[in-house]
DNA sequence: CGGCTTTGACCGGCGC
DNA sequence: GCGCCGGTCAAAGCCG
Protein backbone atom coordinates (compact mmCIF):
# COMPACT_ATOMS: atom_id res chain seq x y z
CA UNK A 1 0.00 0.00 0.00
CA UNK A 2 1.30 3.73 -1.25
CA UNK A 3 1.36 6.19 1.50
CA UNK A 4 -0.23 8.56 -0.53
CA UNK A 5 -3.08 5.79 -0.56
CA UNK A 6 -2.81 5.87 3.05
CA UNK A 7 -3.34 9.93 3.17
CA UNK A 8 -6.25 9.47 1.14
CA UNK A 9 -7.74 7.08 3.28
CA UNK A 10 -7.14 9.00 5.93
CA UNK A 11 -8.31 12.47 4.57
CA UNK A 12 -11.38 10.09 3.74
CA UNK A 13 -12.07 8.72 7.01
CA UNK A 14 -11.18 11.97 9.15
CA UNK A 15 -13.99 14.09 7.44
CA UNK A 16 -16.43 11.22 8.14
CA UNK A 17 -15.03 11.16 11.88
CA UNK A 18 -15.53 15.41 12.43
CA UNK A 19 -18.60 15.65 10.67
CA UNK A 20 -19.94 12.46 13.07
CA UNK A 21 -18.47 14.39 15.77
CA UNK A 22 -20.33 17.75 15.53
CA UNK A 23 -22.97 16.11 14.26
CA UNK A 24 -26.53 15.54 16.29
CA UNK A 25 -26.32 12.13 16.32
CA UNK A 26 -22.41 12.14 16.23
CA UNK A 27 -22.59 9.88 19.22
CA UNK A 28 -24.08 7.38 17.54
CA UNK A 29 -22.30 7.59 14.46
CA UNK A 30 -18.85 7.74 15.29
CA UNK A 31 -19.70 4.43 17.38
CA UNK A 32 -20.88 3.26 14.43
CA UNK A 33 -18.40 4.29 11.96
CA UNK A 34 -15.64 2.94 14.81
CA UNK A 35 -17.64 -0.34 14.56
CA UNK A 36 -17.86 -0.01 10.84
CA UNK A 37 -13.93 -0.13 10.53
CA UNK A 38 -14.60 -3.91 11.98
CA UNK A 39 -17.58 -4.57 11.03
CA UNK A 40 -19.17 -4.98 7.79
CA UNK A 41 -22.49 -5.55 9.40
CA UNK A 42 -22.30 -2.53 10.79
CA UNK A 43 -21.38 -0.61 8.25
CA UNK A 44 -24.57 -1.49 6.04
CA UNK A 45 -27.11 -0.94 9.05
CA UNK A 46 -25.05 2.66 9.05
CA UNK A 47 -26.02 3.08 5.36
CA UNK A 48 -29.89 2.06 6.15
CA UNK A 49 -29.92 4.71 9.22
CA UNK A 50 -28.78 7.38 6.94
CA UNK A 51 -31.17 6.02 4.47
CA UNK A 52 -33.85 5.93 6.85
CA UNK A 53 -32.67 9.23 8.02
CA UNK A 54 -33.30 10.68 4.99
CA UNK A 55 -29.76 10.84 3.81
CA UNK A 56 -30.30 10.40 0.35
CA UNK A 57 -26.85 11.46 -0.93
CA UNK A 58 -25.13 8.92 0.75
CA UNK A 59 -21.07 8.33 -0.51
CA UNK A 60 -20.50 5.35 -2.15
CA UNK A 61 -17.16 6.35 -3.03
CA UNK A 62 -16.18 6.59 0.67
CA UNK A 63 -17.59 3.17 1.63
CA UNK A 64 -15.88 1.60 -1.25
CA UNK A 65 -12.77 3.93 -0.31
CA UNK A 66 -13.47 2.48 2.65
CA UNK A 67 -13.48 -0.81 1.37
CA UNK A 68 -10.19 0.22 -0.29
CA UNK A 69 -10.72 -1.85 -3.33
CA UNK A 70 -8.90 -0.88 -6.60
CA UNK A 71 -11.89 -2.25 -8.28
CA UNK A 72 -14.03 0.48 -6.67
CA UNK A 73 -11.99 3.17 -7.84
CA UNK A 74 -11.98 1.86 -11.11
CA UNK A 75 -15.90 1.99 -11.22
CA UNK A 76 -15.66 5.56 -9.73
CA UNK A 77 -13.71 6.73 -12.54
CA UNK A 78 -15.95 4.97 -14.56
CA UNK A 79 -18.75 6.85 -12.98
CA UNK A 80 -17.47 9.98 -13.80
CA UNK A 81 -16.88 9.49 -17.34
CA UNK A 82 -20.26 8.52 -17.75
CA UNK A 83 -21.12 11.06 -16.11
CA UNK A 84 -18.67 14.01 -18.07
CA UNK A 85 -20.27 12.12 -21.35
CA UNK A 86 -23.57 12.42 -20.50
CA UNK A 87 -22.92 15.87 -19.19
CA UNK A 88 -21.55 16.58 -22.92
CA UNK A 89 -24.31 15.17 -24.15
CA UNK A 90 -26.99 17.02 -22.02
CA UNK A 91 -24.83 20.48 -23.03
CA UNK A 92 -24.79 19.22 -26.79
CA UNK A 93 -28.80 18.76 -26.15
CA UNK A 94 -28.89 22.03 -24.65
CA UNK A 95 -27.43 23.96 -27.38
CA UNK A 96 -29.22 22.24 -30.10
CA UNK A 97 -32.44 23.00 -27.96
CA UNK A 98 -31.24 26.65 -27.55
CA UNK A 99 -30.76 27.34 -31.31
CA UNK A 100 -34.60 25.35 -32.32
CA UNK A 101 -35.41 27.99 -29.97
CA UNK A 102 -33.75 30.65 -31.41
CA UNK A 103 -34.97 29.61 -35.14
CA UNK A 104 -38.76 29.56 -33.36
CA UNK A 105 -38.30 33.04 -31.72
CA UNK A 106 -37.19 33.93 -35.05
CA UNK A 107 -40.29 32.68 -37.33
CA UNK A 108 -42.70 33.86 -34.14
CA UNK A 109 -41.77 37.52 -35.04
CA UNK A 110 -41.63 36.52 -38.71
CA UNK A 111 -45.37 35.06 -38.28
CA UNK A 112 -46.34 38.08 -35.79
CA UNK A 113 -44.95 40.81 -38.56
CA UNK A 114 -46.80 39.15 -41.11
CA UNK A 115 -50.29 39.02 -38.93
CA UNK A 116 -49.75 42.62 -38.03
CA UNK A 117 -49.33 43.39 -41.72
CA UNK A 118 -52.71 41.33 -43.16
CA UNK A 119 -54.32 42.89 -39.81
CA UNK A 120 -53.48 46.21 -40.75
CA UNK A 121 -54.65 45.57 -44.63
CA UNK A 122 -57.95 43.43 -43.19
CA UNK A 123 -58.92 46.25 -40.95
CA UNK A 124 -59.39 49.19 -43.35
CA UNK A 125 -61.42 46.37 -45.45
CA UNK A 126 -63.08 45.16 -42.75
CA UNK A 127 -64.45 48.61 -42.02
CA UNK A 128 -64.98 49.54 -45.94
CA UNK A 129 -67.66 46.30 -45.94
CA UNK A 130 -68.74 47.59 -43.11
CA UNK A 131 -69.57 51.05 -44.15
CA UNK A 132 -70.77 49.68 -47.86
CA UNK A 133 -73.59 47.67 -46.06
CA UNK A 134 -74.56 50.20 -43.68
CA UNK A 135 -74.89 52.66 -46.72
CA UNK A 136 -77.20 49.87 -48.36
CA UNK A 137 -79.12 49.45 -45.33
CA UNK A 138 -79.37 53.16 -45.08
CA UNK A 139 -80.54 53.26 -48.70
CA UNK A 140 -83.37 50.82 -48.16
CA UNK A 141 -84.42 52.57 -44.74
CA UNK A 142 -83.82 56.19 -45.82
CA UNK A 143 -87.30 56.58 -47.28
CA UNK A 144 -88.95 55.41 -43.72
CA UNK A 145 -86.33 57.32 -42.05
CA UNK A 146 -87.43 60.72 -43.31
CA UNK A 147 -90.10 61.12 -40.41
CA UNK A 148 -87.80 63.42 -39.11
CA UNK A 149 -87.45 65.32 -42.29
CA UNK A 150 -90.25 67.82 -42.79
CA UNK A 151 -93.27 66.64 -44.59
CA UNK A 152 -91.67 68.72 -47.88
CA UNK A 153 -88.51 67.05 -47.64
CA UNK A 154 -90.21 64.09 -47.71
CA UNK A 155 -92.29 64.71 -50.92
CA UNK A 156 -89.39 66.37 -52.16
CA UNK A 157 -86.32 63.96 -51.59
CA UNK A 158 -88.73 60.74 -50.74
CA UNK A 159 -89.81 59.67 -54.36
CA UNK A 160 -85.82 60.40 -55.72
CA UNK A 161 -84.91 57.81 -52.93
CA UNK A 162 -87.73 55.49 -53.67
CA UNK A 163 -86.62 56.08 -57.35
CA UNK A 164 -82.96 55.47 -56.42
CA UNK A 165 -83.78 52.24 -54.95
CA UNK A 166 -86.23 51.08 -57.76
CA UNK A 167 -83.17 52.21 -60.26
CA UNK A 168 -80.80 49.87 -58.74
CA UNK A 169 -83.02 47.02 -58.51
CA UNK A 170 -83.53 47.27 -62.23
CA UNK A 171 -79.68 47.92 -62.96
CA UNK A 172 -79.06 44.88 -61.37
CA UNK A 173 -80.19 42.77 -64.85
CA UNK A 174 -82.51 41.34 -63.27
CA UNK A 175 -80.56 39.72 -60.96
CA UNK A 176 -81.44 41.27 -57.36
CA UNK A 177 -78.26 40.76 -55.50
CA UNK A 178 -80.61 40.78 -52.32
CA UNK A 179 -83.90 39.88 -51.40
CA UNK A 180 -84.30 44.00 -50.46
CA UNK A 181 -84.05 44.95 -53.22
CA UNK A 182 -86.95 45.97 -55.13
CA UNK A 183 -88.68 43.71 -57.86
CA UNK A 184 -92.04 43.57 -59.82
CA UNK A 185 -94.89 43.25 -58.51
CA UNK A 186 -97.83 42.02 -59.94
CA UNK A 187 -99.81 44.83 -57.98
CA UNK A 188 -97.27 47.10 -59.39
CA UNK A 189 -96.42 48.77 -56.32
CA UNK A 190 -92.82 49.52 -57.21
CA UNK A 191 -94.03 51.58 -60.31
CA UNK A 192 -95.81 53.33 -57.42
CA UNK A 193 -93.52 54.39 -55.66
CA UNK A 194 -91.48 55.48 -58.93
CA UNK A 195 -94.47 57.32 -60.95
CA UNK A 196 -95.31 59.08 -57.44
CA UNK A 197 -92.78 60.65 -57.58
CA UNK A 198 -93.73 61.77 -61.36
CA UNK A 199 -96.74 63.24 -60.14
CA UNK A 200 -94.79 65.23 -57.73
CA UNK A 201 -92.96 66.57 -60.14
CA UNK A 202 -95.16 66.97 -63.22
CA UNK A 203 -98.75 67.64 -62.17
CA UNK A 204 -101.26 69.50 -63.67
CA UNK A 205 -102.54 72.97 -63.33
CA UNK A 206 -105.80 72.25 -62.28
CA UNK A 207 -108.11 69.51 -61.23
CA UNK A 208 -109.35 68.68 -64.46
CA UNK A 209 -105.97 68.21 -65.79
CA UNK A 210 -104.96 65.97 -62.69
CA UNK A 211 -108.04 63.78 -63.96
CA UNK A 212 -107.20 63.73 -67.25
CA UNK A 213 -103.71 62.42 -66.61
CA UNK A 214 -104.71 60.06 -64.30
CA UNK A 215 -107.78 58.51 -66.57
CA UNK A 216 -104.70 59.09 -69.11
CA UNK A 217 -102.45 57.15 -67.15
CA UNK A 218 -100.02 54.09 -67.28
CA UNK A 219 -100.88 51.19 -65.27
CA UNK A 220 -98.04 52.14 -63.14
CA UNK A 221 -99.09 55.77 -62.62
CA UNK A 222 -102.39 54.28 -61.67
CA UNK A 223 -100.82 52.51 -58.82
CA UNK A 224 -98.83 55.11 -58.15
CA UNK A 225 -101.90 56.45 -55.00
CA UNK A 226 -102.00 52.35 -54.27
CA UNK A 227 -100.51 52.88 -50.81
CA UNK A 228 -102.40 54.40 -48.51
CA UNK A 229 -102.44 55.85 -44.84
CA UNK A 230 -105.57 55.00 -42.90
CA UNK A 231 -105.33 57.14 -39.58
CA UNK A 232 -108.16 56.10 -36.98
CA UNK A 233 -108.55 58.99 -34.42
CA UNK A 234 -111.63 59.53 -31.84
CA UNK A 235 -113.28 62.45 -33.21
CA UNK A 236 -116.56 64.40 -33.40
CA UNK A 237 -115.40 66.63 -36.03
CA UNK A 238 -116.06 65.75 -39.10
CA UNK A 239 -112.31 65.46 -40.08
CA UNK A 240 -109.34 65.53 -38.44
CA UNK A 241 -107.40 68.90 -38.48
CA UNK A 242 -103.98 67.91 -40.36
CA UNK A 243 -102.91 71.74 -41.68
CA UNK A 244 -103.84 70.72 -45.54
CA UNK A 245 -107.05 72.29 -47.55
CA UNK A 246 -109.39 69.70 -48.58
CA UNK A 247 -112.22 70.18 -51.23
CA UNK A 248 -114.43 67.95 -51.32
CA UNK A 249 -115.27 66.42 -54.63
CA UNK A 250 -117.87 63.54 -53.71
CA UNK A 251 -119.60 61.44 -51.41
CA UNK A 252 -120.56 58.05 -51.57
CA UNK A 253 -122.66 55.51 -49.39
CA UNK A 254 -120.05 52.73 -48.62
CA UNK A 255 -121.14 48.99 -48.51
CA UNK A 256 -121.74 48.06 -44.71
CA UNK A 257 -121.32 51.32 -43.36
CA UNK A 258 -124.44 53.54 -42.92
CA UNK A 259 -122.42 56.84 -42.45
CA UNK A 260 -121.39 58.29 -45.55
CA UNK A 261 -117.93 58.28 -47.30
CA UNK A 262 -116.75 61.54 -48.37
CA UNK A 263 -113.84 62.60 -50.37
CA UNK A 264 -111.83 65.15 -50.63
CA UNK A 265 -108.72 66.65 -52.72
CA UNK A 266 -106.01 68.95 -51.19
CA UNK A 267 -106.58 72.17 -53.20
CA UNK A 268 -103.48 74.64 -51.20
CA UNK A 269 -101.63 73.81 -54.77
CA UNK A 270 -102.98 73.10 -57.90
CA UNK A 271 -102.86 70.27 -59.15
CA UNK A 272 -101.37 68.24 -55.92
CA UNK A 273 -102.51 64.63 -55.90
CA UNK A 274 -103.12 63.99 -52.89
CA UNK A 275 -106.70 62.97 -51.47
CA UNK A 276 -108.05 61.62 -48.74
CA UNK A 277 -111.68 59.93 -47.40
CA UNK A 278 -113.11 60.47 -44.74
CA UNK A 279 -115.60 58.03 -43.09
CA UNK A 280 -116.81 57.05 -39.27
CA UNK A 281 -116.34 53.84 -38.42
CA UNK A 282 -119.72 51.46 -38.64
CA UNK A 283 -119.15 49.89 -35.56
CA UNK A 284 -118.43 52.87 -33.39
CA UNK A 285 -119.27 56.33 -35.05
CA UNK A 286 -116.91 57.69 -32.52
CA UNK A 287 -114.03 57.17 -34.56
CA UNK A 288 -113.12 59.09 -37.73
CA UNK A 289 -111.21 57.07 -40.28
CA UNK A 290 -109.17 59.56 -42.27
CA UNK A 291 -107.41 57.74 -45.48
CA UNK A 292 -104.92 59.96 -47.18
CA UNK A 293 -103.42 58.76 -50.27
CA UNK A 294 -100.68 60.49 -52.76
CA UNK A 295 -98.05 62.77 -52.07
CA UNK A 296 -98.17 66.73 -52.00
CA UNK A 297 -96.24 68.70 -54.43
CA UNK A 298 -96.43 71.75 -52.32
CA UNK A 299 -94.34 73.24 -49.16
CA UNK A 300 -96.93 72.14 -45.99
CA UNK A 301 -97.40 74.65 -43.09
CA UNK A 302 -96.10 73.63 -40.22
CA UNK A 303 -99.41 72.45 -38.68
CA UNK A 304 -99.73 70.20 -42.14
CA UNK A 305 -96.32 68.51 -41.52
CA UNK A 306 -96.71 66.66 -38.62
CA UNK A 307 -99.44 64.34 -39.90
CA UNK A 308 -97.61 64.62 -43.42
CA UNK A 309 -94.76 63.34 -41.55
CA UNK A 310 -96.33 60.63 -40.65
CA UNK A 311 -98.39 59.60 -43.25
CA UNK A 312 -95.17 59.90 -45.48
CA UNK A 313 -93.13 57.90 -43.38
CA UNK A 314 -96.14 54.96 -42.82
CA UNK A 315 -96.40 55.14 -46.58
CA UNK A 316 -92.86 54.87 -47.64
CA UNK A 317 -92.55 52.24 -45.41
CA UNK A 318 -95.38 50.45 -46.63
CA UNK A 319 -94.09 51.33 -50.01
CA UNK A 320 -90.49 50.30 -49.18
CA UNK A 321 -92.12 46.94 -47.87
CA UNK A 322 -94.45 46.28 -50.72
CA UNK A 323 -92.11 46.96 -53.65
CA UNK A 324 -90.45 43.71 -52.32
CA UNK A 325 -92.07 40.90 -53.71
CA UNK A 326 -94.31 38.67 -51.57
CA UNK A 327 -91.79 36.03 -51.49
CA UNK A 328 -88.55 37.82 -51.27
CA UNK A 329 -90.12 40.06 -48.40
CA UNK A 330 -91.33 36.94 -46.73
CA UNK A 331 -87.22 35.89 -46.82
CA UNK A 332 -85.87 38.62 -45.66
CA UNK A 333 -88.52 39.72 -43.37
CA UNK A 334 -87.55 36.43 -41.57
CA UNK A 335 -84.05 37.21 -41.10
CA UNK A 336 -84.43 40.82 -40.12
CA UNK A 337 -87.60 41.23 -37.89
CA UNK A 338 -87.15 41.14 -34.21
CA UNK A 339 -88.98 39.23 -31.85
CA UNK A 340 -89.43 42.18 -29.36
CA UNK A 341 -92.09 43.86 -31.72
CA UNK A 342 -94.48 40.85 -31.54
CA UNK A 343 -96.25 43.31 -28.50
CA UNK A 344 -95.91 45.95 -30.62
CA UNK A 345 -98.10 45.01 -33.97
CA UNK A 346 -101.24 46.12 -32.01
CA UNK A 347 -100.00 49.73 -33.07
CA UNK A 348 -99.62 49.60 -36.90
CA UNK A 349 -101.38 47.16 -38.51
CA UNK A 350 -101.31 46.34 -42.23
CA UNK A 351 -103.52 45.26 -44.80
CA UNK A 352 -103.03 43.59 -48.24
CA UNK A 353 -106.53 42.94 -48.15
CA UNK A 354 -107.88 45.26 -50.94
CA UNK A 355 -106.09 46.16 -54.13
CA UNK A 356 -104.17 48.54 -52.88
CA UNK A 357 -101.67 48.07 -49.32
CA UNK A 358 -102.88 50.21 -46.93
CA UNK A 359 -101.81 51.48 -43.36
CA UNK A 360 -104.06 51.98 -40.82
CA UNK A 361 -102.60 54.05 -37.40
CA UNK A 362 -105.22 53.20 -34.48
CA UNK A 363 -105.15 56.54 -32.44
CA UNK A 364 -108.53 55.15 -30.84
CA UNK A 365 -106.79 52.62 -27.88
CA UNK A 366 -104.88 53.28 -25.60
CA UNK A 367 -104.76 55.60 -22.98
CA UNK A 368 -101.63 57.22 -22.81
CA UNK A 369 -100.28 57.75 -26.17
CA UNK A 370 -97.42 60.35 -26.02
CA UNK A 371 -95.68 58.04 -23.54
CA UNK A 372 -95.66 54.83 -25.63
CA UNK A 373 -94.62 56.23 -28.32
CA UNK A 374 -91.62 57.85 -26.57
CA UNK A 375 -91.00 54.22 -25.38
CA UNK A 376 -91.15 53.08 -28.72
CA UNK A 377 -89.03 55.60 -30.13
CA UNK A 378 -86.41 54.59 -27.91
CA UNK A 379 -86.29 51.14 -29.87
CA UNK A 380 -83.54 50.42 -32.26
CA UNK A 381 -84.57 50.60 -35.66
CA UNK A 382 -84.60 48.24 -37.71
CA UNK A 383 -85.07 45.50 -35.55
CA UNK A 384 -87.66 43.84 -37.38
CA UNK A 385 -89.56 40.52 -35.89
CA UNK A 386 -91.38 38.26 -37.17
CA UNK A 387 -94.72 39.21 -35.36
CA UNK A 388 -96.72 35.64 -33.70
CA UNK A 389 -98.83 37.78 -32.12
CA UNK A 390 -102.00 38.86 -34.53
CA UNK A 391 -102.81 42.79 -34.72
CA UNK A 392 -105.56 43.65 -32.66
CA UNK A 393 -107.09 45.97 -35.63
CA UNK A 394 -106.78 43.52 -38.21
CA UNK A 395 -109.98 43.13 -39.90
CA UNK A 396 -111.80 39.93 -41.10
CA UNK A 397 -110.09 40.71 -44.37
CA UNK A 398 -107.19 40.23 -43.69
CA UNK A 399 -108.13 37.38 -42.30
CA UNK A 400 -109.27 36.55 -45.05
CA UNK A 401 -106.06 36.26 -46.87
CA UNK A 402 -103.32 33.42 -46.76
CA UNK A 403 -101.16 33.58 -43.57
CA UNK A 404 -98.58 34.68 -46.08
CA UNK A 405 -100.00 38.05 -46.82
CA UNK A 406 -100.62 38.25 -43.38
CA UNK A 407 -97.28 37.63 -41.94
CA UNK A 408 -96.02 39.89 -44.79
CA UNK A 409 -98.41 42.74 -43.38
CA UNK A 410 -97.55 42.06 -39.50
CA UNK A 411 -93.60 42.54 -40.68
CA UNK A 412 -94.40 45.81 -42.59
CA UNK A 413 -96.51 47.11 -39.73
CA UNK A 414 -93.99 45.63 -37.14
CA UNK A 415 -90.85 47.07 -38.85
CA UNK A 416 -92.96 50.67 -39.09
CA UNK A 417 -94.42 50.34 -35.16
CA UNK A 418 -90.44 50.23 -34.34
CA UNK A 419 -88.83 53.10 -36.63
CA UNK A 420 -88.00 55.50 -33.82
CA UNK A 421 -88.48 58.60 -36.71
CA UNK A 422 -91.89 57.07 -37.67
CA UNK A 423 -92.92 57.19 -34.39
CA UNK A 424 -91.20 60.44 -33.47
CA UNK A 425 -93.15 61.71 -37.18
CA UNK A 426 -96.47 60.26 -35.18
CA UNK A 427 -95.58 61.59 -31.89
CA UNK A 428 -95.13 65.22 -33.94
CA UNK A 429 -98.71 64.38 -35.48
CA UNK A 430 -100.35 63.41 -32.42
CA UNK A 431 -99.21 66.31 -30.79
CA UNK A 432 -100.26 68.71 -33.18
CA UNK A 433 -103.61 67.03 -33.61
CA UNK A 434 -104.28 67.21 -29.62
CA UNK A 435 -102.89 71.12 -29.86
CA UNK A 436 -104.48 71.61 -33.24
CA UNK A 437 -107.25 74.49 -32.62
CA UNK A 438 -110.60 73.09 -33.50
CA UNK A 439 -112.69 74.06 -36.28
CA UNK A 440 -115.39 72.77 -38.50
CA UNK A 441 -112.61 74.14 -40.70
CA UNK A 442 -109.67 72.90 -39.91
CA UNK A 443 -106.72 74.28 -37.64
CA UNK A 444 -106.19 77.87 -38.93
CA UNK A 445 -109.38 77.69 -41.51
CA UNK A 446 -106.90 75.07 -43.45
CA UNK A 447 -109.50 72.57 -43.38
CA UNK A 448 -112.30 73.60 -45.74
CA UNK A 449 -114.52 71.33 -46.72
CA UNK A 450 -117.15 70.38 -44.09
CA UNK A 451 -117.96 66.64 -43.63
CA UNK A 452 -120.82 66.09 -44.96
CA UNK A 453 -123.98 64.59 -43.54
CA UNK A 454 -122.13 62.61 -40.34
CA UNK A 455 -121.17 65.60 -39.00
CA UNK A 456 -121.95 66.33 -35.44
CA UNK A 457 -122.52 69.90 -35.68
CA UNK A 458 -121.45 71.96 -32.75
CA UNK A 459 -119.52 69.30 -31.25
CA UNK A 460 -116.06 69.50 -29.76
CA UNK A 461 -113.37 68.57 -32.38
CA UNK A 462 -110.67 68.22 -30.59
CA UNK A 463 -109.88 64.56 -31.28
CA UNK A 464 -108.76 62.55 -29.20
CA UNK A 465 -105.51 60.28 -30.58
CA UNK A 466 -104.24 57.58 -28.64
CA UNK A 467 -101.31 55.21 -29.63
CA UNK A 468 -102.36 51.81 -31.39
CA UNK A 469 -102.12 51.53 -34.68
CA UNK A 470 -104.41 48.84 -37.18
CA UNK A 471 -103.40 47.90 -40.09
CA UNK A 472 -106.37 47.10 -42.20
C1' DC B 1 -119.19 86.05 -58.58
C1' DG B 2 -115.92 82.84 -57.18
C1' DG B 3 -115.34 78.98 -54.53
C1' DC B 4 -117.27 75.23 -52.49
C1' DT B 5 -120.64 71.42 -51.63
C1' DT B 6 -124.04 68.32 -53.22
C1' DT B 7 -125.47 64.57 -55.80
C1' DG B 8 -126.64 61.74 -59.65
C1' DA B 9 -124.17 59.80 -63.44
C1' DC B 10 -120.27 57.60 -65.27
C1' DC B 11 -116.26 54.59 -65.44
C1' DG B 12 -113.33 50.83 -64.44
C1' DG B 13 -112.00 46.89 -61.65
C1' DC B 14 -113.32 42.68 -59.86
C1' DG B 15 -115.87 38.59 -58.67
C1' DC B 16 -119.24 35.28 -59.99
C1' DG C 1 -120.99 38.83 -69.73
C1' DC C 2 -123.15 40.88 -66.00
C1' DG C 3 -123.71 43.03 -61.77
C1' DC C 4 -121.64 45.12 -57.79
C1' DC C 5 -118.90 48.48 -55.88
C1' DG C 6 -115.47 52.04 -55.23
C1' DG C 7 -113.93 56.12 -57.09
C1' DT C 8 -114.50 60.15 -59.85
C1' DC C 9 -116.80 63.58 -62.72
C1' DA C 10 -119.49 67.49 -63.46
C1' DA C 11 -123.66 70.13 -63.37
C1' DA C 12 -126.52 72.43 -60.16
C1' DG C 13 -127.04 74.82 -56.14
C1' DC C 14 -125.42 77.29 -52.03
C1' DC C 15 -122.84 80.69 -49.52
C1' DG C 16 -120.04 84.61 -48.23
Amino acid sequence: MDRPQDMALLRFRNPIKEVDFFSQNGRRDVTEAGAGVSSPTGHQEAEEDALARGGASVNTGLYLLTANSQASQAVVEEEKSKHKSQFSALRIELNRARDENRRLRSMLDQLTESYSALQSQLLPAVQQKEHEIYRWQDGKTSVARQGESSAHQIMEHGPARMRMIHENSEEGHGEHSSSLNIVSSDRGIIPSADTQLSQVDGSSENPKLTQETSSTATPSDLSSRRARVSVRARSDAPMISDGCQWRKYGQKMAKGNPCPRAYYRCTMATGCAVRKQVQRCAEDKTVLITTYEGKHNHPLPPAAKAMANTTSAAAAMLLSGSTTSKDSLVASANGFLHPHILHDSTMATLSTSTSFPTITLDLTQSANPIQQLLQRAQMPFPVYGLPQKLPSMVGPQTLQHGPRQQAVAERVSAAITTDPNFTAALTAAITSIMGAPTSTTGAGGSNVASAGAHMVPGSPQLPKPFTTFSLH
